[in-house]
DNA sequence: TGATCAAATCAACTTTTTTTGATTTGATAA
DNA sequence: TTATCAAATCAAAAAAAGTTGATTTGATCA
C-alpha cells in the first residue's frame, strides 16, 4: 500500500485536534452558555490576549467558532454544524462496527 | 479567576487528541472494519512497527482501543463505549446551548 | 487629526509530540 | 535449551504546537 508522504488532516482530524487542548475546551465550554467578545473571555478564562487571539485562530480554522465583529469588539460564537459533523463521524464509526470475529494474524 | 498552573487534560480532551492524527485515524478505521493484529495492521497500513506501536499506545491510553493477547500476537479492537463517550460530550455541546443574545462587552 | 482601545500578528523561545533505528521482552516452537 | 518472531520500549533527533512580550492593525471617539 501506497501511503503518501505528508499525511493529510481532514476536517474531522483538524476538528479534534481544536478539541484536545484544555484551554480551547474552556473556551468552548463559555462560549457554550453564550456569545462573547475577546475581552470578556480573556476576563473570565483569565488569559493572555494573545495567548487567546492564538487559540481562538485554531478554534475557527477547525470551523468550531464564528465571529463577527460588531464596532471595535469582536464577538465569537461556536459554529454549532461542525460540532454535528464530528458528532456524525463517531456515530458512524459505532454505527458500522460490525460484530465480527477477530481476524486470525496473516501467517498463523 | 484561578487557573491550575499546569492545566489538566481530561478523558475528553485525551481521546480528541488521540483522534487528531491522521494516522490514528487510519487505525481507527482499519479497525472499525474488523479486530486486527499489530503484524496485519503495519502490512496493511504500512507503517514500521515502532512507529505504529507508538500511535496504538496513544489510543490505547485514551481508552479508544482494547487489546488481548492470543500467543505470540496482539490484537487491538475499539473500544466503542468511549466513543459514546465523545459522542455524547458533542452531543451536549449542541442540546445545552442556548440561543441566546450575545452578550454585551463589559465596559460598553 | 490624534488619542484610545480591542484584537491580530510577529519573532524568539519553550514545550510537547512524533519519528527513527536499535534493543529488549515475552511467548512459541524446534 | 536455543532460535524465532511479535510487539513494546528506549534514547536521540526532528517536527509541531504553544507561550511570551512587543508591535501592528483597524475601528471609535474626542
Amino acid at each position: 500500500m501506497v501511503t503518501p508522504s505528508t499525511p493529510t488532516s481532514t476536517s474531522i482530524e483538524i476538528g479534534f485536534k481544536a478539541l484536545s487542548d484544555p484551554l480551547r475546551v474552556r473556551i468552548v465550554e463559555a462560549l457554550q452558555e453564550q456569545e462573547m467578545c475577546v475581552c470578556d473571555l480573556s476576563d473570565r478564562l483569565d488569559i493572555r490576549q494573545s495567548k487567546l487571539s492564538f487559540h481562538l485562530k485554531v478554534l475557527k480554522e477547525a470551523q468550531l467558532l464564528r465571529s463577527t465583529q460588531a464596532g471595535k469588539w469582536t464577538y465569537y460564537s461556536l459554529n454549532l454544524p461542525q460540532f454535528a459533523t464530528l458528532e456524525q463521524y463517531l456515530a458512524d464509526i459505532r454505527r458500522l462496527s460490525p460484530m465480527l470475529p477477530p481476524r486470525v494474524c496473516a501467517d498463523d
